[in-house]
This record gives C-alpha cells, sequence and structure tokens, in this order.
DNA sequence: ATTGGCACTCAGAGGGTGAGAGTGCCAGTG
DNA sequence: CACTGGCACTCTCACCCTCTGAGTGCCAAT
C-alpha cells in the first residue's frame, strides 16, 4: 500500500496540530492551516484513508482524527523536519554544560537536569552499565584509625570512601595493603574477587583484622555500580501539566516507573544508533509506558564509558523539538567530556562559584 | 479558654478518623467509633464548641467537621500516642540500614528512600548546611596528563576528582602542588580562597600553566556543595497516591516546590530540637506547602556534620505512625554513622552486593 | 447536663437537553 | 475524474435541574 505524497503531507499538518493542541484534529483545521489548497470535503476523504491505512485513529465517530503510533513513527523516521535551535536555546545549554564538572558520575544528573528544563518534559540520564575493572587503587593515611580508599576504574571515574576502624593501623600496613591491591585487584572483573583472592591478598600483607575485607567490600560496591549503571530522573514533575497525564492514576503509573532505576536501565538494551533513537507508545516493552514515548540520545565519555540521555513523554511529544534539543546536547557533552581539562582564568571560576 | 478532657478526647477521635478516611467527620462516626458513651447530639454540641474554638473546621454547614492546622498542632503536641512499629517495620528499615555504605554524603538518596518507602510519603533528604574546610588534601599522579585530586573535608566526606590535562605534568609538580594546597588551603574557608592565594600558591610551585586554578576550582567546588547542603527528593510520586493531590496543579505545585534543592535547603532553618518537629499547613513559610505538613527528624554523622530527613505530606497525615518511623530512623543513622568501620567476614559482604 | 426529634442546608449524583464540532456520502462541476 | 459544496447524521460535552442523603443546629423533654 503506496502512501501518497499528499497524504504525507496532510499526516504532518495532522500531527503538528495535535502535537500543539492534543486535540483530535479536524478535516477544517486542516485546511486553515494552509499547508494544502485544498477543501475540507477532499481532506476529510483523504484523512479516512489515513485512518482506514492506520495511520490515525479516531476517539469516536464525530470527533478529529489522533495520529495512531504507526502515525507517530512514518513521522518521527520521515517526515518531521529537523528543527534548528534558537539562539537563546543553544546558549542556554552551552551555558549549562560549560560550567560543569567534567566527570561523568557526577554529571548526570546535572544533565538530566539541564535536559527536563531544555525541553519541558521530565528526563532521565544514566551511564550505560559496563564490566568495569579497576584501574588503579589508592589508600590514604589520615590518622591512626583513619583512612580514604580510592579506586580510579577503567571506566574513568575515581571512587572513594573514608574509612573509620575501631583499631589502629600504622601507615606501613596500608602501605602494604595499597601495594597488594594494586597488584591482585587492578584489572579483574567484580566476579573474580573471590574468597581466595581476599585469603591471599590478607595473607600477603600480614592482615589479620578484616581490613582486607573491608577494602575489598569496597571494591565490589564500586565495581557493582559501575556494572548496573546508575540513573537519575529529573524534572518528572512536568508530566502533570500535560493533559495526558491530568488524570493522577496515569500519571503515578508512570511516574513510579521512572523513580525505579532498575527499570530505566532495562530502556536502551537494543542500543546501536548513534543517533537519536525514539521509541513510540506501544513499542515500549514495559507496559507502564504504552502511552508514552522515550526519545534516546547517547553521548561518549572517553572510550569504555557511554551516557545516555533520555526524555520521557506523552505519544504526542514535540518530537522534532524534542530530538535536536538531545542531539545537541549529547554532542556537547560528547565534546566536554572528552577534551581534557583546560586550565582557565581564575576570575571566572570565582564568579561561576557564586552563581552557582 | 480551657478546653476540656471530653473535648479533647472528640478531637483526637475526630482527626484519627479523617487521618484514616480524608472525609469530614460527622457527629454519628465518633459515636460509632465508642470512645464516648455519648450522644450524637452531646458530641455535635461538642464540636460546635470546637469550631467555635478553631481546633475543626466546617468545608460547608451540612458536612462534617475537617480538623484546622490549629487542631492538628493540638494532637501532635499532646494528643496523639507514640506509635510503636512494628516487628516486619524495625526489620525492614534495620536491613536497609546494615547494608548502606558509611558515608554520609552517599548515604543520603538511600536513606530518602528508605524513609518514603516506609511511610509511604515523599521524603527529602537533606545534609545540613556547614562552613567546612578542607582537612586534608592529595593529589594522586595517575599518568603524565592525568591526576586525581582528593579532598577531605572538615566534615569527614571526602570529594575527588579526576583531572585531564592537556599537556603533561612531571611526578614532582604533582607533589609540589600537594604540599602548596596543603599549606595553603587548609583550614580555610571558602571566601578565603582568593585570587591573591591562587597566585601565591602558583608562585610557591612554580605553575604558569593554571594547575592551581584548576585545583582550586576544584575546592571551591568541593566547598560550595558542602556549604549549601544536597538534598534528595525520594518517592514524590506517593504524593499522587493520596485524595488531597488528585488535583493535578496542586500536585505540581508541591512536586515541582519539592524538585527544586534549593526550596528543600530553607525548610529546617529554625534548627533546634533534638526530637521530630512538625510543621503544619499554613506553618509552612513556602506557600506552595500551605496545605501539606513535613515532620523533620535529625541526624547525626560524626561531630560537624548533621543530617535531615524529613516526610511531605497533606495536613492529614498519619503523624504519629510517620514520626515514630523517622525516629527509628534517624536513630538508627546516628549510631551506623558514628560507629567506626566493623570489618565484617567477607561471605557476608560478598551476599550482600549480589542482592543490591 | 444529656438526649431524641425535627426542620433546615447543601454538596454531589443522576438524568435530560441542546449546541457544536466533525463526519460520511452524494450529486454536481470544471 | 478529481474535487467541492451541501446536507443529514452522530456523538461528546457542557449545562441545568432535580432529588437524595448526610449532617447540622436548635429546642423541648428528661
Amino acid at each position: 500500500m503506496e502512501i501518497s505524497e499528499r497524504k504525507k503531507k496532510i499526516l504532518t499538518a495532522v500531527i503538528d496540530e495535535y502535537i500543539a493542541t492534543a486535540e483530535p484534529v479536524g478535516s477544517k483545521s486542516i485546511v486553515e492551516s494552509g499547508v494544502l489548497d485544498l477543501s475540507s470535503a477532499t481532506i476529510r476523504n483523504e484523512m479516512a484513508e489515513l485512518t482506514a491505512m492506520g495511520f490515525l485513529e479516531q476517539p469516536h465517530t464525530s470527533a478529529g482524527r489522533v495520529p495512531s503510533p504507526k502515525g507517530y513513527r512514518l513521522y518521527v523516521n520521515e517526515l518531521m523536519e529537523r528543527q534548528r535551535l534558537s539562539m537563546e536555546e543553544t546558549e542556554a545549554i552551552n551555558e549549562s554544560l560549560g560550567l560543569k564538572m567534567k566527570q561523568l558520575d557526577k554529571l548526570m544528573s546535572d544533565v538530566g537536569n539541564l535536559a527536563s528544563t531544555v525541553t519541558n518534559y521530565p528526563a532521565v540520564a544514566f551511564a550505560a552499565p559496563v564490566a568495569a575493572t579497576i584501574r588503579r587503587f589508592d589508600l590514604i593515611y589520615v590518622d591512626a584509625d583513619t583512612f580514604i580508599a580510592v579506586a580510579m576504574l577503567s571506566n574513568d571515574t575515581v571512587h572513594n570512601k573514608l574509612v573509620h576502624l575501631p583499631f589502629s593501623v600504622d601507615q606501613g600496613m596500608i602501605q602494604r595493603l595499597a601495594a597488594v591491591f594494586n597488584t591482585n585487584f587492578v584489572g579483574i572483573q567484580e566476579d573474580k574477587i573471590t574468597p581466595a583472592l581476599i585469603s591471599n591478598a590478607e595473607r600477603a600483607c600480614g592482615d589479620t583484622m578484616g581490613l582486607v575485607s573491608v577494602i575489598a567490600a569496597f571494591a565490589i560496591d564500586t565495581l557493582g555500580k559501575a556494572k548496573e549503571g546508575q540513573a537519575y530522573v529529573a524534572g518528572a514533575s512536568h508530566l502533570l501539566r500535560l493533559p495526558e497525564f491530568r488524570d493522577p492514576d496515569k500519571a503515578h503509573e508512570v511516574m513510579s516507573y521512572l523513580a525505579d532505576s532498575e527499570h530505566l536501565l532495562g530502556l536502551p538494551n537494543d542500543a546501536s544508533d548513534d543517533d537519536i533513537q525514539v521509541i513510540i507508545g506501544p513499542e515500549n516493552v514495559a507496559k507502564e509506558l504504552k502511552d508514552s514515548s522515550v526519545v534516546i540520545a547517547r553521548y561518549n565519555a572517553g572510550d569504555n564509558m557511554k551516557g545516555i540521555i533520555g526524555i520521557v513523554g506523552p505519544t504526542r511529544m514535540d518530537y522534532s523539538g524534542v530530538a535536536a534539543k538531545l542531539r545537541y546536547i549529547a554532542e556537547g557533552l560528547s565534546h566536554v567530556l572528552t577534551m581534557p581539562e583546560a586550565p582557565k582564568g581564575f576570575e571566572k571560576l570565582q564568579i561561576k562559584s557564586k552563581d552557582s
């Protein structure tokens, strides 16, 4: 079944209108939009056919048409025009990106907030789970019963933990521990940290008080976090602004789904494209999102770590605008994150820290 | 104006009933509750007086009574009984607490989640802002153009930052930098980090490439975070479950208020009590919360850092239950956080890391 | 002081109605 | 033959009205 050029134009007009108003679109408003020089009767006939072909839907006999998921899909794939951002928008984004610290794990919640603010939809940001290993290990001696464990992972994130002990250790022991961890725990994956390995390490540095266990627990925890990924949601309350979520039960369903980060990490399973990915309504595996659409962009943070940033909204979403904004943010992020730290003048930093 | 014992009993019955049902309470249901052996007419008279005294309110002439903020206040201060937690509840809380890492800044979101789950209300958790100083500074050399900056603050939190440079530095320089920072930047507050100080430090270690600035920016950022405190919200979607937030506009108002952590940090300004603090409806300074109540508990994390955990809900809140749960969590936390790290057997840690 | 009774009030549910928006179809037209 | 104007038809939604029932306030009786 072919779809004529004219039908495409009508479909586009219907979707644009519906995205703007959230109300079923009648033949008359298409005529008024002026994209086609036809009478409403002709449009009606065409719309009837589009309905028969499954691109539009009719809430009830005497209402206008509403795009179906299939309609949105065609729109996203072919019809929508690539939107450009306004000066204000690009500037706002640039500014936010410039101010941020450059470490992915600390960045995610900020990026989520940024995306949510810019799009007016809830945003989810997460680091794609990777099987990370420890690249480097340090123990910093603070005082007799306190030290800091620092682990740098293969994905370029750094984690630390302050450890208070109920007994004293001397600085030599700390150094031995660090050395042992750097030889035995570096480069291995989480599941390779076995009780046997621990015992070995304990013997190697003469630890009888379970210090190795404490540090190993930290290592496992840290690697576990990397493996599971971590997700943030920002701006969930934007949902309540939208007419399709005025029903509190529906809003609650989606919001509690988003609140559980386990769910979110399942979102981008079919990682493939470099570009924007759009998941429309029923295409979502999760039934809680069957009336919602998700737009996802990926960004790179060095070789080993990928971040994902997504927007959740109703199927009637401003796909074009959201895609443009996400694309811009993701590109900017990749750029910022892969660039080395450029020392700047201090004055600038001072100002920045004040209005943050 | 005295309030008789009998009036108190009636008020308590009205509030308990209203908390449970969210609907105006009539004289008849008080009789049925069986707390007093009186006829509905007598109760009516008493309720009329309670209304005149301002403890109850009437939505309209022929509806039952609803507690006023003044009524809730009396209830919270005098009438409500201290609830005990069930075995299941205490166990659930204990388990969650036991599994957590012991660093306050990493703990907050977890604690928020816990509180929200246990109470079924949205929870906010934040570290009380303190004017922290850096207690200790370390730079870890990774490779020629990469190092890790680690700062331990006076409030016993540790922050790190991975720094990639667009040029090389040698290990000696890193050591000089660390030494300079440890002599010049330790023990001072954020606003004492001036351009003059930076220049001095630059001269002291012969830095011409802005390295000192980069590290100083990290210091400022870290101290700034401590000074501003940091807030997390968990379980905001619980609001939507409640009849008083079925109006999406109202829900939106409160949720977006909660989403902005700046607002939250203003909440506990009048820190004073050691115990639970209850803020009822219009007692809130923020007008967005004028129909909501906030229950706050404080916990200690070492000498210099205080954490706060709060629950936000409608004025019709299960004050007694929420207070009991928060109290329990806060006590447990204080306990866990002030205890030194007790090394445990590895098997336990292994299991723990799997089901987390 | 307490109670049973009664008249009164008022929000909210239920039901009927009309307006308006939109459709489908058909006959007419260039 | 594609397009259009017109018309009958459909259906939702907003509005209004009525009626019910819960709850009150007050009063006379105990």
